[in-house]
DNA sequence: TTTGGTATTGAAATCGTTTTCAACACAGGG
DNA sequence: CCCTGTGTTGAAAACGATTTCAATACCAAA
C-alpha cells in the first residue's frame, strides 16, 4: 500500500518533514498555500502515515477496547456491531473482549490491554467494578448501561427506571394487578433500576410490592423458562409478566406455548431491549426499546473526546438515553 | 506499566541492547549464562518491549483480524468468542469485523486493515471471494468453513458433506422418504456441500431428488419459518426436514408449534451446528454438531504458522473437521 | 604455531514519525 | 530606526526497538 514516507512527501513539496507532520496533526499552524500543496501531494500519491512510527514518537496511548460479558447475547452482540463500526470509521483499532462472565478473563484481557497501552476501554454492563476501577487508573473508560457511584466514571445508559416504570404502568392501565417480574442479575445496576421502576409503578398505584412475584434471572433465554415455571407454582398466577429483557420474556413465552398457556390471552408479557433479532414469533413482543445506536454513539463520542485529551472538562459525564415502549401483541386488557 | 526500555535492561546486565533484543527474538544464539541473566532481569523489573518500536524497525505486519458476516448469528458469535480468546492468549491484537452481509463494508474494513499492515486475516463463511482474493495479495489469510478453489487458500472447515449425508441417512433409517431440506444461501460453498450431501444420501438410496422439497434460506430464524410455511403448501408434506443450520430448524419448529403441528410426531427435524445457545426448547433438537473449538483452534494454528513466516511450506493447507450427529428428540421412526 | 571456521557480542545505522528549539521574516509601537 | 511579538518554517534530537557488520574469542585442523 502506501510506500511513501513523510520525508518523501516533504521533498516532493520542497519543505521539511516537520512541516508535513504539522499539516498531519495540527494543520492550522501552517500557512494556507503550503498546507494545501502538501495536502494535495499526500492525496495524489496516496500517502498514509505509518501508524507505528507515529505511536512511537507520540508516546500517547492508542486504540480502543470493548468489554462485553456475553457476546452470544444479541443485545451485546448488537453493541459490538455498533461500536466496532464506529471505531473503524474513525480508523481506530478496536479489540473486542468477550469475558464470558468470568472475572479471571476480565483480568487477563485487561492486563494485556494495559501492556499494550490501550487508549481507552468501553465497558458494557456485566463487567465487575474491580476491573473497571483498575482500568480507570491507567486509561480512559466509559460505561454503557453500567452505573458506578455517581459521577466517578463516564457512563451512558438507557433510562432503565422510567422504561420499567412505563412498562408496568402500561400493564396497570390494562387493568392488570398481579404482575410478575423476571429480574436481571442481582447487583447489576441496570437490573436494580428496572426492579425499582417496577416497584415504584406498583406502589404509586397502591399495589403492595410482593417479593413472591419476582423471579431472578440471568438474562438468558433459559432463565425465562424457569421463571415461568416458577410463576405457575404460585397459588394465583400473575396475569402479566414484565421481564428485564427480551430473551427471558421469549423464554417464558416459549414455555407458555408448550404448556398451552396463551400469551396474551392467559398471561400478558412485556420485555425490555427490543432486539431486532427476535421479531421472530408471529405474535410480536411488546417491549421497552433501548436505543442501542444512540447508546453506542454517545459512549463513543465521550470516548473520542477523552482520547483527544479533553482534560479541561474534568467532570465525568453521565448520559441517559430515553427508552420507548413498543406495543406489540403480547398484552391484553383485562375486563375492569 | 512497564517503564523500562531495552537500553536500561542492557545496562542492568552490562551488555548491549542488541543482545537483549536477541534474547527477545532469537534466544538460541546468545550464550546460556548471559541469556539467563537477561531473562531474569527482564522478569524482575517486569520489562515488556514497546510494541510500536518493535513493529517500526521490524517492518513486519502485525495483528490479526476476523471477518464474520453476521455477529448476531450465534454460530459466528461463537467463532468470535473462540478466536478472540486464542489471540489474546498469544498476545496478538484481534480486530473483529462484522460486515453485516454487506460487500461495501467488507471493502472498507479491508482497506483499513491493509493500511494498518495487518498481519493476517481469518475469514469465516459468508465473506465474498472478491474481498478474500484482495486480502490474499497483501497478507496471510485463512478461511473457516469457506472453500475456495482447491488449494488456493488455507482453509479449515467442517465436513459439511458427510455431516449432511449422515443426517439424511439417519432419517432414511427411520423410514422417512419425503425429506425436506432448508438450504443455506446460494453459492455458499458450505451450503452447497450440505445440499450435495442431502442429494447423494437420497440418490444412493434410490430416492429421486425432488427440487420442490428444497427451500432456500438465509440461515436466520425467520427463513426457517418461511420454509415451513412453504412445505405446508405442498400437496404432500414432507415427513422430515433437514435444515442447513439450527436456527432455521428452530424457526421451522416454532412455526410448527404455533400451527399445532407436532415435532416429531407429525414432522421430524434435524439441524446443523449444535449451538449450545439453543438447548432451550425442552424437546432437544437432533442436529449435526460442528466442532467449533476445533475449527477455530485449527484455523488459528495455521495462521500462527504463517505469521511465523513458515514459507518453506508453500502449499496451502486444507483441513476438514469431522462433524458428529447428536441425536435429540426431534426425529421419530416411521412405521415401515 | 598458524589457519580457518564458528560462536558470541557490541557499535551504529535504521525504521518513520513527532517534537523541541532556534531561526527568520515581518508587523506595529515607541 | 530599533525593539519586540507573532507567525511560519527547518534542523536535529528523540521514540525504542531491530538489524547489519565488524570485532573478538575460542577451538580444531593442518
Amino acid at each position: 500500500m502506501s510506500k511513501y514516507t513523510i520525508n518523501e512527501i516533504a521533498k516532493l513539496c520542497g519543505t521539511s518533514p516537520a512541516t508535513v507532520s504539522r499539516v498531519l496533526n495540527n494543520p492550522d499552524i501552517v500557512a494556507a498555500p503550503l498546507r494545501e500543496k502538501i495536502e494535495n501531494t499526500m492525496q495524489e500519491v496516496g500517502y498514509k502515515p505509518n501508524p507505528f512510527a507515529s505511536r512511537l514518537s507520540s508516546k500517547s496511548r492508542w486504540g480502543l477496547a470493548l468489554f462485553v460479558f456475553d457476546i452470544l447475547n444479541p443485545f451485546f452482540a448488537m453493541i459490538v456491531r455498533r461500536i466496532s463500526h464506529l471505531a473503524m470509521e474513525q480508523g481506530i483499532p478496536l479489540t473486542v473482549c468477550d469475558t464470558e462472565n468470568n472475572e479471571e478473563k476480565e483480568r487477563i484481557y485487561l492486563d494485556y490491554l494495559l501492556d499494550n497501552k490501550i487508549g481507552g476501554i468501553i465497558f458494557a454492563e456485566g463487567i465487575s467494578m474491580a476491573t473497571i476501577e483498575r482500568a480507570r487508573k491507567y486509561t480512559d473508560t466509559v460505561l454503557i448501561d453500567r452505573h458506578s457511584e455517581e459521577g466517578v466514571v463516564s457512563e451512558v445508559s438507557s433510562d432503565n427506571y422510567s422504561g420499567a416504570r412505563q412498562a408496568v404502568e402500561y400493564l396497570l392501565q390494562l387493568n392488570h394487578r398481579r404482575i410478575g417480574f423476571i429480574s436481571g442479575p442481582e447487583k447489576w445496576p441496570s437490573a436494580e433500576e428496572r426492579l425499582r421502576g417496577y416497584k415504584d409503578a406498583l406502589e404509586l398505584n397502591d399495589i403492595k410490592f410482593n417479593p413472591a412475584l419476582v423471579s431472578q434471572g440471568d438474562l438468558r433465554f433459559e432463565s425465562g423458562i424457569s421463571a415461568l415455571e416458577y410463576f405457575l407454582t404460585l397459588p394465583e398466577w400473575p396475569t402479566a409478566i414484565f421481564s428485564a429483557n427480551d430473551q427471558m420474556a421469549l423464554g417464558a413465552m416459549n414455555k407458555a406455548q408448550l404448556l398451552n398457556i396463551s400469551v396474551p390471552d392467559d398471561i400478558s408479557m412485556i420485555g425490555f431491549d427490543n432486539i431486532p433479532y427476535y421479531t421472530l414469533y408471529n405474535t410480536k413482543l411488546t417491549t421497552v426499546e433501548q436505543n442501542i445506536p444512540a447508546l453506542c454513539q454517545s459512549a463513543f463520542n465521550i470516548m473520542m473526546r477523552k482520547l483527544e485529551g479533553d482534560n479541561t472538562e474534568t467532570k465525568e459525564k453521565r448520559i441517559i438515553i430515553p427508552t420507548q415502549l413498543k406495543i406489540g401483541e403480547t398484552c391484553r386488557k383485562l375486563i375492569g
